[in-house]
DNA sequence: AATGAATGAGTATTCATTCAT
DNA sequence: AATGAATGAATACTCATTCAT
């Protein structure tokens, strides 16, 4: 903790209660399903006081995704350094993905929820952020094609789009949805699909597509 | 037992003007922005008369979520006949998606939508519908690997999560989300890569995830 | 009652119970000082009925203050015949004003009151009624003139607004404030003073200001 | 007892740093409009410092009530010396009370204000000060008759009134409300007609009335 | 069967006031 | 004495649902 402190930072301090209660019951329940009274019990302050820290619902719900969204990215970018193969860390991505999402206050829903919140305001800004994240998976991409790790014939685009898709639907529609536990050999599995595709190539069947 | 005599029946009967009309809300906005009212209204009957066919907000939904969920899951079945090979089924399914999609009102959010909806009660049924769909996909996928176009060491399961995510998230989220132009050859590139991989077979890379 | 009668009209219905008691508690209190439900609960309907027939508090408060401005200049304007003398209209008007404020629902406080009511929107219109009252006065003072009953040199705008302010502070602001009981001689001492003024005239007392 | 060891007096206490910021706001808007924390904000000082001072919300417009009467009394007040005639007097008066609403911050609305508060309690007390004004004009009006300036026939008491109201709701109502520049010749009119009246004393018009 | 007037539970937000420091 | 973080009572407004006609 920095000299920077205020009344807004600090170990135990409201502003945390709050956050943390709310990106629980955001990560739990619709935008408005949730409640401001609700949040306040859980973090064991006063309604009032919420708007002490956070000046409306939607600033709230900013700051929970944000909060989600900082922690995911972070967890992730830790990956992105140039040490392994791109496959690896793709894995390790994966992988960390997962584990993040065992943790049971981390569904990161709230992230990859592909949805739109139809709070007009909080739409775009939320794209935003998912463009960063689909920004650093391409960057990964690319940098696998110059290692000629990855083909360079790969629609960069689609295939950052297609690897996010991995993570977001199928591991956390898996842990989240279908609660179901994910083992290594599936993990394997999976990026062994994104990776080698799903076609035999010694059979001529992708020809026959030639429209 | 004619249409005229029996209200649940025949054209023009106002159960099907409700539930169109709710179908359009719901495809439009969350289910916490759609009111009855505004149904009602489009609906051209009255508030009272939409609980004479439907119990309650809820059941609307449930109704209108199956009924954008049957209308796909038989466009998507009509493609999972036996005459042409499986990636070109797949081409057909992502082209047939696709179209859907742009067709303004029918942008199926509804039911690609991983977002736990939270309904408690909805939750359940909801995942049971995606269930089916996963299964046609499942199956449609051990074809292949029965007729030798598709490899048969390939995660059938994931196989099947990762194109109904890949169908979901890349061509939903670009066209909903995006708002973007999907041109033919990108979801010929997008169907490339996932039958075959992004992965150079010429290098030993993934070789190196030895684990 | 009319054939244009429709659910907002008839003797007995909501709205008019609604306005009834908004217009009792609008005279009796501030407009942040009311409230809905207590509007509600003296009207004997429930609180969303309220807002079946008025879109907001300030909607409700704007057709209060219309229906006491109607009721006012309605029961003026029928001094505002040529009949009698100038004289005699004023009295009459001061007399009816009296009576209206000691008949308890109309103390009419909420139109003649000058404080500026700071509901931005509100302001306008308040004052563009209190402007066709004045007119109306005005228009009775040029007629004064025109039969000779009225000096000629006097400031027609001038006079109007004494004579409304006459009314209001004096005449109103007696029965509502002080809750004295005005006699008809006060009354007619009243009028003698603004028809002849203070000043003894067979003094110089008045020349001495000269600047 | 110096002014630095007492924090109720000296230059740049406290206490009147709030209360003058309280002055400025309730004269700028409504009681249920102006918030401490703005008045906090405005003087200066923390929050609960406000409650250091004044008991409550209501204790602090008093007080700001009573100030701003204060202050328009003693400059009411010096022109009641026996110096001028009473005409000059009144002239005099009316002339301060519109420089008074000139400079921006006096608008005195608080003071003259008609409307009964409705915070009941101040009710009386405010009628109290008012009838302290009255009282003064009054007196002057007495005066006036003792030296023949004015009618012996006047009722002192409503001419008090209508003196009052010609300042408050004629002068106040032109400035503040319709935001009017009154000339010179304007307030030589409103006095002329205060004490001359409107009627015309070649005609026997007045003597209609009979009653 | 069809209606829509009536309802009140539910929710975000404001702000005077308190009290520990 | 001075502060401002914490609080919760209070309030406008929404909308699913009911029910008398």
């Amino acid at each position: 903790m920095t000299a920077a402190n205020n009344h807004k930072s600090g170990v135990g301090n409201k502003r945390e209660q709050i956050l943390l209660a709310a990106v629980d019951q955001f990560l739990e329940n619709d935008f408005y399903k949730v409640t401001i009274t609700e949040i306040a019990k859980q973090a064991e302050v006063g309604k009032g006081t919420v708007y002490e820290y956070f000046s409306s619902k939607e600033d709230l719900f900013r700051e929970s995704f944000s909060f989600c969204a900082d922690a995911y990215l972070q967890s992730f970018s830790k990956h992105l350094v140039d040490r392994s193969s791109v496959k690896q860390t793709m894995k390790d991505i994966i992988t960390t993905h997962l584990e993040l999402l065992k943790e049971n206050r981390s569904k990161l829903n709230l992230l990859f929820n592909e949805r739109p919140l139809n709070l007009q305001e909080l739409q775009s800004w939320v794209l935003k952020r998912r463009q960063e994240l689909l920004d650093g998976i391409t960057d990964l991409i690319k940098k696998g094609i110059d290692r000629d790790e990855i083909r360079s014939d790969v629609d960069v685009e689609m295939a950052g789009r297609l690897f996010l898709a991995l993570n977001c639907i199928v591991v956390g529609g898996m842990v989240v949805l279908d609660d179901l536990d994910i083992e290594e050999k599936h993990l394997t599995g999976l990026l062994d699909l994104f990776w080698n595709g799903i076609g035999n190539l010694e059979t001529p069947a992708q020809d026959k597509i030639s429209q």
